[in-house]
DNA sequence: GTTGCATATGCAGGGATGTGTATATAAGAA
DNA sequence: TTCTTATATACACATCCCTGCATATGCAAC
């Protein structure tokens, strides 16, 4: 097809935008390794609370991880296996890049 | 280890950054069929030159585009298979989520 | 040199984003 | 009920982003 709509890219670029902050990528990343709570991710991260809440809002929103609650804690956990994709290959991409001098 | 840098994960969020707009995520996803003039992307996209132009500079800042030139023309092609695949996954993931009711 | 085409850059206004501080809600214990 | 812990939200302010419009640059042909 000849067409390409740019609203096509609306959800996807949603998404990206999710994953536009330093502290959202430490926190899927953390994720993509077991499921956490917030108390978890405040303590690893050494983010105040509200803070850390304000990013998981950001990311629930765009449904790129889900919670569970037990008792006065809310356990996070990342939505499916390509969110952990997207931002394993990120990483590896600009990893690779730092190394790479030859340009 | 325990510690979580979060500015370890900044040159990530840059990519996540750079892609966090429908324009360049469609423009990302073209050239990932092919390599393309500025002009080509203009006439598919439908958008204006500078702002195609605009929005090309933001993906060669963050080093996910390449050019070449070829007489007054300048071709963009994308820089690795890293970024194919992140943007590949994404709009697997946002696809696949679009589908999904049973939540 | 000039002209024409392809692409890049500058600037400005409106809108969105990040984070600190304060406060609210929800659950459990006493 | 009150107290404590865990988490979420509100508000404010500074900063950054998007895009339209105008203009500049680079290259080729003449």
């Amino acid at each position: 097809m000849q067409i390409t709509r740019v609203s096509d890219y609306d959800s996807a670029s949603a998404m990206f935008k999710a994953l536009a902050n330093p502290v959202r990528v430490a926190i899927v990343h953390l994720l993509t390794q077991k499921e956490r709570t917030v108390g978890q991710l405040v303590t690893e991260l050494d983010l105040t609370q509200p803070l850390v809440s304000q990013h998981l809002r950001v990311l629930r929103g765009t449904n790129l991880v889900a919670t569970r609650r037990q008792g006065q804690e809310i356990w996070y956990r990342i939505c499916d296996s390509h969110v952990a994709h997207v931002v394993g290959d990120a990483l590896t991409h600009t990893q690779e890049e730092s190394h790479d001098h030859s340009r």
